[in-house]
RNA sequence: CGGGGUGUAGCGCAGUCUGGUAGCGCACCUGAAUGGGGUUCAGGGGGCCGACGGUUCAAAUCCGUCCACCCCGACCA
């Protein structure tokens, strides 16, 4: 490709609206174009780049057993509200109506549609397993996109489904991924941790995520050095440390004038936040929900949703507070009457708790559940942080951040159930298939590489994934036979399979150089009247400071070796 | 959806407060010089000043409505 009839200008200038590295780097130089809010336009370069990740991925979802299909974006309202997601994702759904007043989404994934399609010709075990996959184009309505790449309402993704005929086949086919995933990550350049992930609206209750390392990365990851357990936030749990435990003495009350917050009164009492027990309010699908926690704990808003099986989670208003007879500030479950108390098991650890009285400036001492309060819920609803102890080992656990470029899940089988993909094992008796699904953002890997993989210059595609190979580089094309000489050989580079930019303007050579270090291809060659003195080009990877200069009549076979050595 | 902000040339911005008919840098075109890390000089093209409505002799500028986009929070590949 001639750089002069690239379509796509390389800017001097960081758009304005571009705020992470790899948003920064991929419009300066040229690989994507913003259309509308977390829409964007592949150009060339970046089309090429996605089409080698592409080309990754095929390979090794092809190498353990996946066949590739491809399957409508375009669906029918019914097939959501049949598998009972549409309300669980909500506003996420794009849908539109069709001219006859039917109601159609742009598909944000593809169980529904691949369930149907199984379905349909999958009857025996003797089937079984079968690996969809598809890479295409998804939609989500997301409510804050950014990032550039990393976060869009269309995208293209790799999804594949996995039905196995039982439980330890879905074990079987999930391992498989997981070495698969491993596998893309790495020969895309790039380091990726899987970690315990939360499932959220897509449902089933194992899944992992495979995280890339980064500052900017929208998650937070919790995890222990020590014995190398990893989660994600939503997910992670922590050792809970015991809080005072003496004999259960009575309440009594104490006045706490303007004493609202946790610290305030923890103080004022004399007593750590641990002492206490904290009361936060919630509004989940529409029903007022009084949270307890001890007082030195973050609720995990996740935990929470998913143990009330809510769609929707809010923190509720003061109005809302007040209107359900609450006094905010000196709220505690003791007394409360009709309304869901959802407790932490947090509050079981310790004795004789500051809570609140129920009235104004007021506080009571020497709280014990059950003694003094019911709950309707317990269970584990605190936050990990980082510092906590590592259930499982003890050590101190670390907090990073990361994005998430892959997330596997082990669906189970209520969609089968739903969707009637049942098939007969060996003793003839119908059963569900048993499914996994596995999703990898393919533009959203391509943002993450060019996160974990730049300089300050731009930037630094592996060969594995650059848009082109070789970045030829004239100076001063008018000059002693220079154009003469690199288009020949321009020519012979790709009759190699060596694929090249080659930069053919007349420019100065900063800006060739700064180009060059921009867009980031693996190998520099440059010809000028200089290397041609000494019947040379001059060789430098991206990756490295220093040039050679490699003679005229080997470089070509020289390239293909260099190249191969690092694919 | 809540909070904050911005819309002026392909990109980055000034001009808006104080109304008088649009400007700078980069990019682009022409010419010349230079010659290995965004070089210099000269000349040139390019604007429905986000949209609609209002005030005014006159609106990029004042008022209203709408739209788009960005940032901070709740969602996810």
């Amino acid at each position: 490709m001639y750089f002069s009839k690239l379509l796509g200008k390389t800017l001097r200038e960081v758009p304005a609206e571009a705020d992470s590295i790899s948003h920064q780097l991929l419009v300066r130089a040229g690989f994507i174009q913003q259309l509308a809010t977390g829409v964007y336009s592949y150009l060339p370069l970046g089309w090429r780049t996605l089409t080698r990740i592409a080309r990754i991925v095929r390979e090794e979802m092809d190498r353990v057993g996946g066949q590739e299909l491809q399957l409508p974006a375009l669906q029918p309202l019914e097939l959501w509200q049949q598998s009972g997601r549409f309300d669980a994702f909500g506003k996420i759904l794009f849908t539109l109506k069709d001219r006859k007043e039917h109601d159609l989404v742009l598909g944000p994934t593809h169980e529904e549609v691949i369930t149907d399609t199984v379905r349909r010709s999958v009857q025996s075990y003797r089937d079984l397993p079968v690996l969809p996959y598809q890479i295409q184009v998804k939609f989500r309505d997301e409510p804050r996109p950014r990032g550039g790449l990393l976060r869009v309402r269309e995208f293209i993704m790799k999804d594949l489904y996995s039905f196995d005929a039982d439980e330890a086949g879905l074990d079987v086919s999930y391992d498989k991924m997981v070495n698969a995933y491993q596998n893309i990550y790495r020969r895309c350049g790039i380091e990726a941790m899987m970690v315990e992930a939360d499932s959220g609206a897509i449902g089933g209750k194992t899944s992992h995520e495979f995280m890339i390392i980064a500052e900017t990365g929208e998650d937070e990851i919790i995890c222990c050095e020590k014995c190398g357990s990893a989660s994600n936030i939503e997910k992670a749990k922590s050792a809970k440390t015991k809080a005072k435990t003496d004999p259960q003495k009575s309440v009594e009350e104490i006045a706490t004038p303007g004493m609202k917050s946790i610290e305030e009164v923890a103080a004022f009492v004399g007593v750590p936040p641990g002492q206490t027990i904290k009361a936060v309010f919630y509004i989940a699908d529409g029903e007022f929900i009084f949270v307890v926690i001890r007082g030195d704990l973050p609720v995990n808003e996740v935990k929470l949703k998913n143990l009330l099986k809510a769609a929707d989670l809010r923190l509720a208003t003061e109005a809302e507070v007040s209107a359900a007879g609450i006094v905010a500030g000196f709220a505690s479950p003791v007394g409360v009457k009709s309304i869901k108390v959802v407790a932490d098991d947090s509050i079981m650890l310790g004795t004789n708790f500051i809570a609140g009285a129920n009235k104004p400036h007021t506080h009571l001492k020497n709280v014990n559940y059950p003694r003094d309060f019911k709950v309707d819920l317990m269970a584990d609803i605190a936050l990990a942080r980082a510092g906590d102890a590592c259930v499982k080992c003890g050590a101190s656990l670390k907090s990073l951040r990361g994005i998430e470029a892959g997330h596997i899940f082990k669906l189970g089988i209520f969609l089968s159930e739903k969707f009637g993909a049942y098939f007969l094992d060996r003793d003839g008796a119908s059963r569900p298939m048993v499914m996994g699904c596995y999703g990898i953002g393919i533009g959203r890997l391509l943002a993450a590489v060019v996160e974990q993989q730049h300089d300050d210059k731009g930037i630094i595609w592996p060969v594995s994934i650059a848009p082109y190979h070789v970045h030829l580089c004239t100076l001063y094309p008018d000059k002693n036979k220079v154009a003469e000489t690199a288009e020949p050989f321009y020519q012979e580079l790709w009759d190699r399979n060596i694929e090249v930019l080659y930069d053919d303007r007349d420019a100065a050579p900063g800006v060739k150089f700064n180009d060059a270090d921009l867009i980031g291809l693996p190998l520099r060659l440059t010809i000028s009247p200089r290397t041609l003195e000494k019947q040379g080009v001059e060789l430098k990877w991206r990756s490295e400071k220093q040039s050679r200069l490699v003679p005229l009549n080997g470089v070509v076979e020289e390239v293909v070796k260099a190249l191969q050595s690092r694919r």
